[in-house]
DNA sequence: CGACGGCTTGATCCGAGTCAATCCTGGTGG
DNA sequence: CCACCAGGATTGACTCGGATCAAGCCGTCG
């Protein structure tokens, strides 16, 4: 059975359809996706692997990571629920991917959309649209992690977040301290000091670890400028 | 009349012509491409303007940033002869462009481009392909933004450049030690610092400010491990 | 209940930033 | 041809934000 965090990020069929973007693809994947299961902490694929396979997240998450030799790790992204990933026309995976908590996804093989794409330009141009768009938010990233403090970075994460789940100020985080400095270039100790800050602030409200308050819009936007 | 160093980067038709994929991309820049010049440190187009127009570089070279409301600033890329930019399918630039040095682009309409893409799906692919690199080079930056030391960014940058270049070990660097700076996410000082560092160790060696000699590609590679 | 994993908090350290002089060097004009 | 100048680059002294090291704390699950 899923988890209860799960439910809430709506993952029966009706919700399911309202939350993909009505087009082409969509419909692809509801058609020719084949739904698997990863638990928490497993690989979905592992970097340089041949990307035979796209997948889109039904539910749970999913989080896209890179390793350096001396295990320093940088996630790229994560992916939630109506997120497609692992399209890469070169052919090869240049992360990993692994699943933050027991998730479902939709699985088409890479060669079936590109043939589709072929007579398609519909679904060719959502191809090129959603790497377009990963391409946006890895931008947004960089500026974040070449320039941005810890509080600026805390902040346009739960801002980040909060609108990607939308559900209004109360976010629900499926991802560990250790995820959230991953994707945000610092340490464990940095991001629950730095959450500890602006709860202090009354900037945001921590009932629990996971499930984080957003109180003072205005502060965090200011400090996302 | 061109500087020297834009003869050097192969700027006459038929170096241009070896320098560009073969493809049908490729051949639309040159049937249908306006050239234009821009001089040191113009603006091609802002951020946030409507993104009627995509480019090709000829000779120079372009840098793609992002400003925060305070200066600071962070270059997403750098673009060489043969490298197209300014794509955008959501039809608004997320960077501002601006030339390095006095830089020749083709310009073509978006449109054009597009509507070539809808009835020939080779276009399409190669329009796809050019996002998914830069999307990928955009992956590689945040594990190094997010995650190397000094040494370890200069030493990428270095190798990122011997190689776009294909210039073997004697790297002309267009752009400088701000732009560095911006583009690994460091200062001025730091990249000055950490290239007499490695000059000290005998790893590459300071012709003048913007010409460096990689002598010892091992070394450098390690730190880019 | 107890143990384990994830989170928080505290003390200290250090890599890169900041501030402040110089030092080139390439371009200009005499 | 040379002296000068301006802007970019280097170097040095010092600071500081976030990392590291080291305890504890808390909540969940067997």
């Amino acid at each position: 059975m899923l988890a209860r965090s799960t439910e809430q990020r709506n993952s029966s069929p009706a919700m399911w359809r309202a939350l993909t973007a009505p087009g082409s693809l969509a419909n692809a994947f509801e058609l020719m996706g084949a739904p698997m299961k990863f638990c928490r902490n497993r690989e979905i694929y592992g970097e340089g692997e041949p990307a035979d396979y796209v997948y889109m997240v039904v539910s749970g998450a999913v989080r896209i990571t890179k390793l350096l030799s001396d295990g320093r790790r940088q996630i790229g992204a994560f992916h939630l629920p109506g997120d497609a990933f692992g399209l890469d026309p070169r052919g090869e995976h240049r992360f990993a991917a692994e699943a933050i908590e027991d998730t479902v996804v939709l699985i088409v093989k890479r060669t079936a959309l590109e043939n589709l794409a072929e007579r398609d330009s519909q679904i060719a141009r959502e191809l090129w649209s959603i790497t377009a768009r990963d391409l946006q938010r890895a931008q947004d990233h960089m500026l974040l992690l070449g320039r941005k403090t810890a509080q600026e970075r805390i902040a346009a994460f739960l801002l980040e977040m909060a609108t990607r789940a939308r559900s209004g100020n109360l976010v629900e985080l499926p991802m560990s301290r250790q995820d959230i400095a991953d994707y945000l270039g610092l340490t464990i100790e940095t991001v629950s000091r730095t959450l500890t800050q602006l709860e202090n602030s009354a900037a945001i409200g921590l009932a629990t670890s996971r499930r984080i308050q957003l109180r003072d819009r205005a502060a965090l936007n200011t400090l996302n400028a």
